[in-house]
DNA sequence: CTTGACTCTGGACTATGGTCAAGGGTTTAT
DNA sequence: ATAAACCCTTGACCATAGTCCAGAGTCAAG
């Protein structure tokens, strides 16, 4: 698979999947005599990981490291287990940060419709730290 | 209050204060006559929501549109519901997609407490998508 | 066997979210 | 009343995460 076929499955730009490339997440594949890069669908399912990851305020950097989980056979074990334990607390710190978030939305629209009609709009009151 | 100790209260620099005013994610405060911002802890409640929110994936902007739910009296009511529920569905989708990365990371660690000791560290098998 | 679509590299450019510095005025503690 | 610590504006600079372009080669369909 050339690399138009597997931008355009992940719905990236050829250009972000040579950045990717660059910068480690996705492994340099090999190439034609032409030196055109030919990829398998791993390629596209890691690529919807790396945007996935993103979504959800990960940067690179830290995804990178969520995929060094991978195959770090060089590290010892409880060192893995360590670093997953430290992603999954702040993968928990995050969920519930954004329990509250999502808690505040809906007291707000609960809020705008109960109101009276001519009232101001009720307001976003407690800045959910 | 001023600048200085609205920053450090709120653990960001003084930079980010007045970048965060030019970007009307923070009210432009009253001044003294000498120039000086004076600010309430209204203020540094309002820095701690910002840095949260971008701590989940959201983009200045899109704080933006959370914070502008508050007092938008100009809006209809029906409009202002429909732009908090779009909201709770993208956190809700957040949500979501952060419990499946915590399930893969618990599941990883798992398998690594369990391997044979010389065979190598499992993989982080489906890309979590 | 050519034309249009595709790919290559290298480097410049962009937007976002800040950060720093210069040159100058202000406040406060001693 | 003066030094240390603070604040002001303007504008340059930085890292991250791409995006775009030039100039050149490759592939596939008619």
């Amino acid at each position: 698979m050339t690399i138009g076929k597997v931008a355009r499955s992940a719905g990236v730009s050829i250009d972000t999947v040579r950045y990717y490339e660059r910068k480690g997440l996705i492994p340099a594949p090999p190439r034609k005599e032409s030196g055109y890069r030919l990829y398998t669908d791993e390629t596209i399912k890691r690529i919807l990981f790396i945007r996935n990851a993103q979504e959800l305020g990960f940067s690179l950097k830290e995804i990178s490291e969520l995929l060094a989980l991978r195959v770090e056979s060089r590290r010892s074990c409880a060192e893995v287990m360590d670093i997953a334990q430290q992603k999954i607390d702040e993968v928990a710190r995050k969920i519930e940060s954004l329990e509250s978030i999502k808690t505040v939305l809906k007291k707000l629209k609960t809020q705008c419709r109960a109101r009276e009609l001519s009232s101001p709009c009720p307001i976003l009151e407690s800045f959910v730290v």
